[in-house]
DNA sequence: CCTTTTAAAGATCATATGATCAATAAGGTT
DNA sequence: AACCTTATTGATCATATGATCTTTAAAAGG
């Protein structure tokens, strides 16, 4: 009988250095957890990784701190702080810089991984998670409403509500697609683009909708 | 040492009919595992029912059973077989179909128990989950479509993208409250009602969105 | 009050799981 | 080729966990 957490038998034993073996253990804990979810077993993380299970405590203190550094990798670079200042930018029209953010931002959040380590990270009240919902309240969508309200030209004014639901029906998008795994858009731009549309019809003249 | 699954020693046995203490279950099931989901373990849940482990197992067979009976009284009585009716009955404005849709549909989804189970089970990929998406898709979003198609006096036409980014802008409104459990709107008609208005200003001509 | 039924508790099992540590061998250095 | 360092393995531990089974006692019937 094979012992708990031995490698499969045919494959040769690799020694790598530290910082590259480490670094492939968190980009394989971000893929398993984001599929299994953050109770997933470190023995199979292990076997996906086609190493054995006790090397992942040479490299992680615990299992908290594995899934801290899968927080870390997923996080880090999320939210770019170019784009409070880029959304401020009036020298820009106001719909192309609304769609420029969620063109850029959509690509970066509509991903497997991302998508569902946020929201496991979200039900297990993670505090990175807190604090990057406060850093998207505080730096994109405050700016933003600044932006519109200064924009807008119709009696009724734009409330962070409002905001959120722009936000919310973008963000759908991925949660349909990674979390429910529904059928959903390949290309997503042309529904962010109509709901950009929509919002701004809503509350400022309407700069361009379609060249038809 | 007290042994494993035993009651809290000043607690007095009590005595239920079967189908009462199931339900007793059930009820406390579904609410120690939209907490702290679906790998919640069956002790913790046993202490917070005020029994012991073994007797979740006199009333079902396994945990998935019990699972399983989580997800049918979570998900009974969510749609309501009466709407795909409702929606369509042009002797009512859209606007006034549409809000009593999402008011009514708000208040049984955004709903801690609810919202965390779906989300859980949605996760874990849950057949019950797809099930009910493809419902909402073609029970109430079609139907939705066409009636708003029907309405539209402009020359733009919403598509099934633009009714999913209705819905998950509003459905967006819950996961910020018990998924991310950030603050928000205690009321969240006004919110919804105003995202209401924006969508058909953009393809109705708009009915009556304020009375000032 | 005694008997009977069976809901509920208590004890226990088999396995799973995070974690530890001594033994091994890969790969570089001399 | 022999040697050394240390990345990696294999064995193992302590506890957790789903599940089973025997024992106990609450409540209904007579």
């Amino acid at each position: 009988m094979e012992p708990t957490g031995s490698i499969s038998s045919t494959a040769k034993r690799r020694r790598l250095p530290p910082d590259e073996r480490r670094q492939k253990i968190v980009n394989g804990a971000v893929a398993f957890f984001a599929k299994v979810g953050l109770e997933g077993k470190t023995r199979d993380l292990a076997t996906h990784l086609g190493i054995t299970q006790s090397l992942l405590f040479n490299y992680f203190e615990s299992k908290d701190a594995l899934i801290e550094a899968v927080y870390a990798q997923v996080y880090i670079d999320r939210l770019s702080p170019a784009w409070p200042r880029r959304l401020s930018d009036r020298a820009v029209p106001l719909r192309t810089r609304l769609l420029a953010f969620y063109t850029d931002y959509s690509s970066l959040i509509f991903e497997y991984e991302w998508m569902r380590i946020f929201m496991f990270s979200g039900l297990a009240g993670a505090e990175l998670n807190r604090r990057y919902l406060d850093h998207m309240h505080k730096m994109i969508l405050q700016p933003l409403l600044e932006e519109i309200r200064v924009a807008s030209a119709k009696s009724m004014t734009p409330d962070m509500e409002d905001l959120w639901n722009l936000h919310g029906g973008i963000v759908y998008i991925g949660i349909r697609q990674h979390i429910y795994r529904m059928p959903s858009p390949e290309d997503p731009s042309q529904a962010i683009e109509r709901a950009v549309d929509r919002f701004l019809q809503a509350f400022c003249v309407q700069v361009s909708a379609d060249m038809s």
